[in-house]
DNA sequence: ATGAAAGCGCTAACAC
DNA sequence: GTGTTAGCGCTTTCAT
């Protein structure tokens, strides 16, 4: 009843074999890259495809080959937008180079065994991790299956995994640096109770520069989240120790906006006239009028990016070593900092 | 080498037949839902795969039963914090049903050729699309090779298709209903030059009750895309125009943001004492103490919830009707319309 | 270069 | 309730 006759059923390659009067071997190199088909042949299979409308099963061709071109995005905290570009990147990326990116949400106190089902049975090629809990199982498993795992922005974890990160040495360097250069000497630093695992390490780098630089460090203010409202909240605790600083340092954007918003509600100190504020990641709302943040610019693309080129490295060659990507970071300088208003 | 026996191989079914003495079909009915084994052969397959490791291999499982549970997750603009929010809670939904997102990102532009190759080769199940472009082409193929297809905030396109939209017709009258009542005559509208489906209709629904209402839509100032910097270029339009308003309606939140940080740099108007200004869609954005801005809020994941059962159903029963979902929407009144600073 | 045949891991009739 | 058999759609030796 549809407008096409062969609507009811999925052609196969017989089918295209036949009507092209070749046989399902001829059909299969055809659509195989290195193949070896005579081109009267090629040519035959091809427009017999496509009037039919054929297309590569490419499930059937995974079970034959052991090689499904699936791959795994363990993804937690996809509200936020650096994390929601990164994926965006890593499945644009992966689908480049002809993988397909099964998505794969998880939150932090959650079961991870659903999603070692999922990677073990769906037979992904290999798994890439960009969610805040860094699931020492996952690890694991993928190595007990030999399955290719690339952590981003998380701790090693053993030598079958590779793992991609941004410079957090630097960042927390060149957030000091920055702090140093305005001219504040007494820092406080608002921050997340359970940090994870970059920003801790942010974290530690700015305070041993802060020290090596003469800054006091009078104070670390946390929000219970690395969100908005954990910045908020770091604000709160902040101004009710009435606590003297001329510096922040926000360990990451999201935060940095909350405390900025409750700052500016709950006190007259103003920055960067009072306070000077630097931050980190470089988010987009990071410079957005209300906030104009300086801040250490990570590129979500760069490290999607070189995630994917491990992960297909490791597929190409499992016995490869598992090098650790470091991701540069720049300072970016805004108001919060004195740079000047932008028009 | 590895610390584990039998590490080199993913064990099959057969493996565990073997080990567990009984044949494939018993391993095979031990792990399918409304299978008949007996209680003594369903333990000894469930601890011989236990030992084993083994997993059902879900695409050989769908190669033979036509089914592979795979869903393509069509998305653009996985910055847009609304749309990122969608498809998380788009894939948790699907994974709590037993489906498997496949993330396809695309681009306004892009080819969607590939979309459709990606689809069919993977042979997925079902379709959900949240792109902005609606790609009339996907809508075909799916039909032709009866993928079951759910569109998202975008117009209907045929029979064979489910779409689940927000109620724009209220969107819009809410907005228009809202500056009405805190007393605005002149009304300046922030939108989008090539705006998307649903921000067409309710910007249409918006002007429609403004006029019932007596109001008076004095200007419409357009930004090149519909995020922050589009709003910022509305503003800048509006600014330039030298139109006297007392209230401004944005077609989205991403706009309002931009508008009123470019309002407050550009220009002495503050909001809400000369203006008062209504959004929509409820980001938490929205919600930040320096724009606290009343909006219309969207449930993105109602809207998920609701596409999953659209889609569900179609994959159960081919032939059921296609109903069109609207998802209600209601009014977040804050400062943007003069509800008091939240404490 | 091409076809025949075996097999990837699984499920589903079908007999027992 | 269980094993046997055939087959899902494809790739890949192996002959030719």
């Amino acid at each position: 009843m549809s407008n096409d006759e062969r609507a009811n059923r999925v052609p196969t390659s017989d089918d295209v074999a036949l009507l092209a009067g070749v046989s399902r071997s001829a059909v299969s190199r055809t659509f195989t890259a290195g193949a070896s088909v005579a081109p009267a042949t090629r040519e035959k299979v091809i427009s017999a495809a496509k009037t039919l409308g054929y297309r590569v099963n490419f499930l059937a061709r995974g079970l034959s080959q052991q090689r499904t071109n699936l791959v795994a995005l363990i993804v937690s905290d996809m509200d936020n937008s650096l994390r929601a570009r990164t994926v965006d990147h890593l499945a644009r990326g992966l689908a480049t180079l002809g993988f397909r990116p099964l998505l794969l949400p998880t939150e932090p106190g959650e079961d991870v065994g659903y999603l070692i089902d999922m990677m073990l049975n769906y037979n992904v090629n290999g798994t890439i991790v960009t969610s805040d809990t860094p699931p020492a199982e996952i690890a694991q498993e993928c190595a007990a299956y030999g399955v290719p795992l690339v952590l981003i922005n998380k701790p090693e974890v053993g030598t079958h995994v590779s793992n991609v990160s941004i410079d957090t040495a630097t960042a927390g360097r060149l957030a000091a640096e920055e702090l140093a250069r305005v001219g504040c000497k007494r820092i406080a630093i608002a921050s997340q109770r359970r940090a994870s695992h970059t920003i801790a390490q942010r974290k530690a780098a700015f305070i041993a520069t802060a020290r090596s630089l003469g800054l006091d460090i009078v104070g670390d203010f946390q929000g219970s989240v690395q969100n908005y409202g954990g910045g908020a909240e770091a604000a709160e605790a902040f101004i009710a120790s009435c606590i003297e600083v001329d510096g922040v340092y926000c360990v990451n954007d999201f935060m940095a906006l909350g405390f900025l918003d409750q700052l500016r509600r709950l006190s007259d100190l103003r920055v960067p006239e009072d306070i000077k504020l630097v931050a980190c990641d470089d988010i987009a709302e990071a410079a957005w009028q209300s906030y104009d943040i300086t801040s250490i610019r990570q590129d979500p693309k760069a490290v999607a990016d070189a995630a994917i080129a491990a992960l297909s490295k490791r597929i190409e060659e499992p016995e490869a070593a598992q090098p650790h990507v470091i991701i540069p970071v720049t300072l970016i300088r805004r108001r919060t900092t004195g740079a000047s208003d932008p028009i």
